[in-house]
DNA sequence: TTTCTTGGCGTAGAAAAACTAAGGCTATTC
DNA sequence: GAATAGCCTTAGTTTTTCTACGCCAAGAAA
């Protein structure tokens, strides 16, 4: 009963972090890469949390990560915690007056289809610094500090997102063997080229024009896209285009089309905008000019 | 425009508890205190903040900051979403089967008042284990994780709240001094002990009692009031007594009131129970047991 | 089967963050 | 007009956090 012990230091709030994290993912691994951490420190965040409040957080299988039914009742407090933050944390940024305008694109995007908007458009805002992070997956405009996102995806009916285009796709492939091809040559002949994430692009564009493939993910895969665009170009293989991603490719003729006829993705390149952003018009403006 | 700048890290937490903590009390000094840490560390957390987010949030004045206009703006969003933490943290700890029973009170009530009643308790709850913290203000029961409080106070019409006992104020010493005060001798002659965060007892018992004193403000002050107390039984001088800390002395007769009369401090001795907390039957019979 | 892949754990060392202690500044007090 | 008391900052150290890397188990592919 002796006086003075210290007093109760509060929540470890960065295992919290990353305790919602990993809930919200079932997956550690998941929780890193949002988290921008290694899998071990998502790992060694939850131990911390489970220590501090003595109570059993994830069971912990071979093959990934299960919620415990005591974790799975605090989702949804703690998911709601974190959006609070998010909010303050936007109410915040927004108040920095010269701050850069943040950009998230798939790297695709961010390197084929960006660029020539952009020097359009700091054309229009000398004044405005622009910094593009490469994301695989798009983030949460409401809980990252993104002012703009440029993805594919199926738009939803969700407001703040415009639709800028269709994904189209069609097989191209360098002059010199469009050529070879006009004279007959069958597309399995030569290399498919393919995109890492898009690893099914072949099979469904075989599906979608009825044109037979002998084994559709076969070829040369890249990690980017536009390596898989280099190497096209240099007459390695046959790529399958996208639309807005050569538009500089076959405006150049350095890449052509191999048929006439090209076929929707089934998804759109779009657009993202959070709900309140600092800079609302001239992020706005920024939008419009995105969409010409 | 390179691709794959690393992803932005989310904001400083901790930094961001600091600067929630120093706007609601406008100073660094008070929110080192209630998060436990120097004045120094809230100062580097602010400063984080500031930089991460390139807005001015204080103004450091000479005796004391002040927020600027943004931080202002941004107080409320932060103190909301530090609540929804708070709550999500509550969930968490509820949660846990086998924790303490956490009872945060004023040194002097922890050393004087708690032990007898504590003994009692431990006999109709032999399983359950209890810490006590001593805190010099009462603990936020929202945001602080603690079962129970008990303090001096006004009392408000907040529920969970529960009057103890008035807080009555007399002067007590030694049976020694009180037959020399019984002679005819004069109070102002002895030594006034005082307790250090109650310094001005003395002049209002004077104002109540309407006995003089040449100087209420002199004599040996304590830290602790329990230390007071042991010197008063050893002779030292004349203490005012509270009744609900002086039980046992009274009873021991180690302490005599040098009056018949007591003065109302115009506090009472209140037990507060957070809104919602585990073990809610237990915790609630425990309260009633400290009434009687 | 064997082999490969995926996801998580553990540990050691490196990197980063947080904390304390001492110092400086400004107003107030004697 | 020096001394005192608050309050904040700075420098340096302690503590935490992160990564790298090896290990293990389970499922998928060969």
């Amino acid at each position: 009963m002796s006086v003075a012990p210290p007093r109760p230091k509060g929540p470890p709030l960065n295992a919290m972090r990353a305790f919602e994290a990993a809930a919200r993912h079932c997956s550690f691994v998941a929780a890193g890469e949002e988290l921008n951490v290694t899998p071990g420190a998502v790992s060694q965040h939850v131990k911390t949390l489970e220590t501090w409040s003595g109570v059993s957080l994830f069971q912990r299988n071979a093959q990934g990560v299960e919620l415990t039914a005591a974790g799975r009742s605090l989702l949804k407090d703690f998911s709601d915690a974190f959006d609070a933050i998010a909010v303050a944390t936007h109410s915040l940024r927004n108040l920095s007056p010269d701050a850069d305008v943040h950009i998230a694109a798939l790297p695709s995007i961010a390197q084929l289809w960006l660029p020539t908007r952009l020097g359009k458009i700091r054309g229009h805002f000398p004044d405005l610094n622009f910094s593009v992070t490469a994301l695989e997956t798009p983030p949460s405009l409401t809980r990252d500090l993104f002012d703009l996102s440029v993805f594919f995806g199926v738009p939803d009916d969700s407001l703040n997102q415009i639709v800028l285009a269709p994904d189209e796709v069609f097989p191209v492939c360098s002059p010199k063997l469009a050529k070879q091809i006009a004279k007959g040559q069958k597309l399995d002949s030569f290399a498919l080229l393919h995109d890492q994430t898009w690893h099914d692009d072949w099979a469904t564009w075989s599906k979608n024009s009825g044109i037979p493939l002998e084994d559709p993910e076969s070829g040369p895969r890249y990690s980017l896209y536009s390596l898989a665009v280099e190497e096209a170009k240099a007459g390695a293989g046959i790529l399958l285009g996208h639309t807005c991603l050569l538009e500089e490719a076959l405006a150049a003729g350095t890449l052509v089309p191999v048929f006439d006829k090209s076929y929707s993705s089934g998804r759109s390149l779009i657009l993202s905008l959070p709900h309140a952003s600092r800079r609302r018009a001239e992020i706005n403006d920024i939008g419009k000019l995105l969409q010409l």
